[in-house]
DNA sequence: CTGGAGGATCTTTTT
DNA sequence: GATCCTCCAG
């Protein structure tokens, strides 16, 4: 998939009003070059440029080609100004990518494209301009998951709810969960908001909500919820709006919420120049709200709509893309879609059995290592995983080998704890009244002001309805906090106001480097013995250096709340890892699948929680995956793997069961492409086990389709079922320390201590390991 | 009251 | 392996 080459596109001659008569009077060639580029159906997406239309964009059919010329194509027609089009994203990766294409087509009258952007940042600019209509002023901060925590937190304890047996992060769930689904405190129905604590989650709901308000903060959820609600309650302003969109473009429309659903709703009702994109085959954000609905239900919603279906993929080859068909082809619930591809044969899927991760990180690292010594571009190879914490093991392999790689989508940069309390810092000196932020750094680094002293302060704040950073003034004043605790807070409070002073006078870097020296946050770091200090305080560098980039403090704390992610362009080649959600919309010849075991993938929360539809939602992650590859995908398992430091034994995915044989090769030596050498590496047991045989004879594995025939899997995988099970048995373990035992993995051993059904042994030769007392029999 | 040390419990995916 | 939480000493 490349982008139209941009001197194929000739700029519109400026400037007649868009569907004027001067507009319509002027000669335009019969075919502009960019259109003759496509294939039918593309061009067909291209040109309905007014009314509903759907385009159902199978994977690597020239989906984002298709957004751009369209794009491209409006404002060629002189159909709309930049400035008129409004077109949303899912992901600021994806916005941020669009616009450069759409930059190389149409070159700087992109910049005039002030409406492209992802739901959220649209929703706050739209909600800073009317902001006092829904009760915020219009410099409302915006709360990330962490702050959200926190100050849910504090309602729970208020309310005197044990925070143990109700996790807040469970009630950040639901409320993100009805957020996401447009209700607003008042529509949450009793029988839900029972769900937490005991019917007490819908009146903490509201609280929330109200303390929100007060703060004058706003969460993620609400960028949209609160949008809407500005939509729904101001007919002016709806109105305005539905003038100043002449035309709607949709990204990854199967990824939206009902939220979202109804926000383009009530926008496209206007104009009705709504365009979707989407496939329903890779919707993969259920868990976030996402309806499939919304895609499979558009016909209805906007009859008359047109519905073009882009069938022809060039990405994968015929084995790869068979694959992936005949895995997707298990699902139920899907518009249904064909796709052809021109390329020739290529390799069969390779499918791979191992011992353990370790084995598997490493065959794989070899693997990569022999591709690498062929030239082969590592940019061009990808492992993509299903959870976050398999990427360790490759990593750690990766760093032995000394092979570059990358973490997209890792930990990212702004969630580190020590860009939090840098950036907490910087919103108090902008605005005091952040008691989140005021409270997160408040003895940090340590100043003798403990959780007490705050809890003082917010009982004073709570009574005389001011924040916590007046309630501090006060008591520094009028007492209430110990000497001690009193000077060391006034003293910080100075600095605050010393600090605040500045910010108008001088450079918002400069101002920066002198809060996080003079509060002595960095002085903290360096000081500290932990070895992680360094990485720290370089992080801390590079935040002050970040902010070079934006013209003021208040434009960078914007960047920072709504794109989290840095986007740090390194020319050097690196192999790619991420998890498969991170993957959708990219494209590697080379791609690696490991994990596929039952309980990690489909993972075992997914069909819990989601049950058929989580299981549908897991395949077409793997259908993601498998058609990220462009030239080979290499999908492996382990048989045992190492969770929470505990081994675990696994079962292959009921994925792989699922694949058309076929399109698979099994035996690596088959696959004459660098497949790695038992003989220089080491067989495992697992070599000859192929995934279609003996594997699914294991007593495990029989075990577990056993329980799920009887139902009772419900709260237990097939694989974890092992540990889990046994935890919540109240039959002790029928090992005690001492006895001795055999391990399949390591072999003979000594158990030195027993907790519920957690060994802990001290092997012959493997050392002392913890292990699920299932997995070792008496010796 | 504060701060350090040691312990339990997790991790699916993200704006 | 990391973070959050609890407990205990000063």
């Amino acid at each position: 998939m490349t982008a139209p080459d941009p001197k194929d596109f000739k700029p519109a001659p400026p400037a007649p009003q868009p569907g004027g008569l001067a507009a319509r009077a002027m000669v335009r060639p019969a075919t502009p070059p960019y259109l003759e580029q496509l294939n039918p159906e593309q061009r067909a997406a291209v040109e309905a440029l007014d009314g509903p239309v759907l385009v159902l964009a199978g994977a690597g059919t020239g989906k984002t080609r298709v957004l751009t010329t369209r794009l491209a194509h409006l404002l060629n027609t002189q159909k709309a100004w930049p400035g008129q089009i409004l077109s949303v994203t899912f992901t600021n990766k994806a916005a941020r990518e669009m616009k450069e294409r759409i930059g190389a087509l149409i070159g700087n009258m992109v910049e005039g494209m002030t409406w492209l952007g992802t739901f959220h940042s649209i929703g706050v600019k739209i909600l800073r301009r009317h902001a006092e209509l829904v009760g915020l002023r219009s410099d409302f901060s915006i709360l990330d998951t962490d702050d959200q925590i926190r100050l849910l937190k504090q309602l729970i304890s208020t309310e005197g709810i044990d925070e143990k047996r109700w996790p807040a992060r469970q009630l950040a769930a639901h409320i993100d969960g009805w957020k996401n689904r447009g209700l607003t405190p008042d529509k949450v129905s009793q029988g839900e908001g029972a769900a937490y604590a005991n019917g007490k989650g819908k009146k903490l709901y509201a609280e929330y909500q109200a303390r929100m308000k007060i703060l004058n903060a706003v969460d993620f959820g609400d960028l949209l919820l609160e949008t809407l609600r500005l939509f729904m309650e101001n007919e002016d302003v709806l109105k305005e709006y539905r003038i100043k969109f002449k035309y709607m473009l949709v990204d990854e429309y199967q990824d939206t919420n009902v939220v979202q659903y109804l926000w383009l709703r009530l926008l496209a009702q206007g104009t009705q120049n709504i365009c979707c994109v989407g496939d329903d085959d890779q919707s993969i954000y259920g868990w976030r709200g996402a309806e499939i609905d919304n895609i499979l239900r558009f016909e209805k919603d906007f009859p008359g709509a047109k519905v073009i279906r882009l069938e022809q993929n060039y990405r994968s080859t015929p084995h790869i893309l068979a694959a992936a068909s005949g895995l997707i082809s298990h699902n139920e619930d899907r518009l249904g879609k064909t796709l052809k591809t021109d390329l020739k044969d290529g390799d069969k899927v390779i499918l791979r059995g191992h011992w353990d991760g370790d084995e598997e990180a490493r065959t794989i690292g070899e693997e990569i290592e022999a591709l690498q010594i062929k030239k082969t571009n590592l940019d061009e190879i990808a492992i993509l995983v299903r959870a976050a914490f398999l990427m360790r093991s490759f990593e750690d392999r990766f760093i032995t080998l000394g092979l570059p790689y990358r973490v997209i989508g890792g930990p990212r940069f702004y969630e580190r704890a020590e860009i939090r309390d840098a950036m907490a810092y910087i919103k108090i000196t902008q605005s005091p009244d952040h008691d989140l932020a005021f409270e997160r750094i408040i003895n940090v680094p340590k100043r003798g002001i403990g959780s007490t002293s705050v809890k003082k302060m917010h009982q004073f704040a709570r009574d005389n309805r001011v924040s916590l950073y007046r309630a501090a003034q006060a008591m520094c004043q009028n007492g209430g906090l110990t000497k001690r605790t009193a000077s060391s807070l006034a003293g910080l409070l100075e600095d605050f106001a010393r600090w605040r002073s500045k910010l108008d006078t001088l450079d918002h870097t400069e101002l920066a480097e002198i809060i996080l020296d003079e509060s002595g946050y960095t002085q903290m770091h360096q000081v500290s013995k932990d070895p992680k200090s360094d990485g720290r305080l370089d992080n801390l560098k590079e935040l002050i250096r970040s902010m070079a980039d934006f013209e003021n403090m208040t434009g960078f704390l914007e960047h920072v709340a709504l794109v989290m992610d840095t986007t740090s362009e390194d020319a050097e080649q690196k192999v790619n890892l991420m998890t498969l959600h991170a993957a959708k919309g990219l494209e590697f010849d080379h791609v690696y699948l490991p994990a596929w075991e039952e309980g990690l993938f489909p993972h075992q929360r997914s069909l819990d929680e989601s049950g058929h539809a989580g299981l549908e939602e897991e395949r077409r992650l793997a259908y993601v995956g498998i058609t990220r590859a462009k030239k080979r995908a290499t999908i492996s398992f382990a048989q045992n793997r190492r969770v929470h430091n505990l081994w675990q034994t696994s079962l292959p995915s009921r994925f792989i069961d699922e694949l058309p044989q076929e399109n698979i090769a099994t035996d690596d030596m088959d696959s004459g492409y660098g497949g790695y050498d038992k003989s220089v590496f080491g067989g495992s047991r697992f070599d000859d086990i192929t995934p279609f045989s003996n594997t699914y004879q294991t007593p495990g594995w029989q075990r577990a389709q056993q329980r799920q025939k009887s139902g009772d899997n419900l709260h237990t995988a097939p694989k974890i079922i092992e540990g889990q099970m046994a935890a919540t048995d109240s039959t002790p373990s029928a090992f005690e320390p001492g006895t001795r035992i055999f391990h399949q993995k390591f072999g003979y051993g000594e158990i030195t201590d027993i907790s519920g059904n957690k060994l802990t042994i001290e092997f012959e030769k493997a050392g002392e390991k913890r292990v699920i007392d299932s997995f070792v029999e008496v010796a």
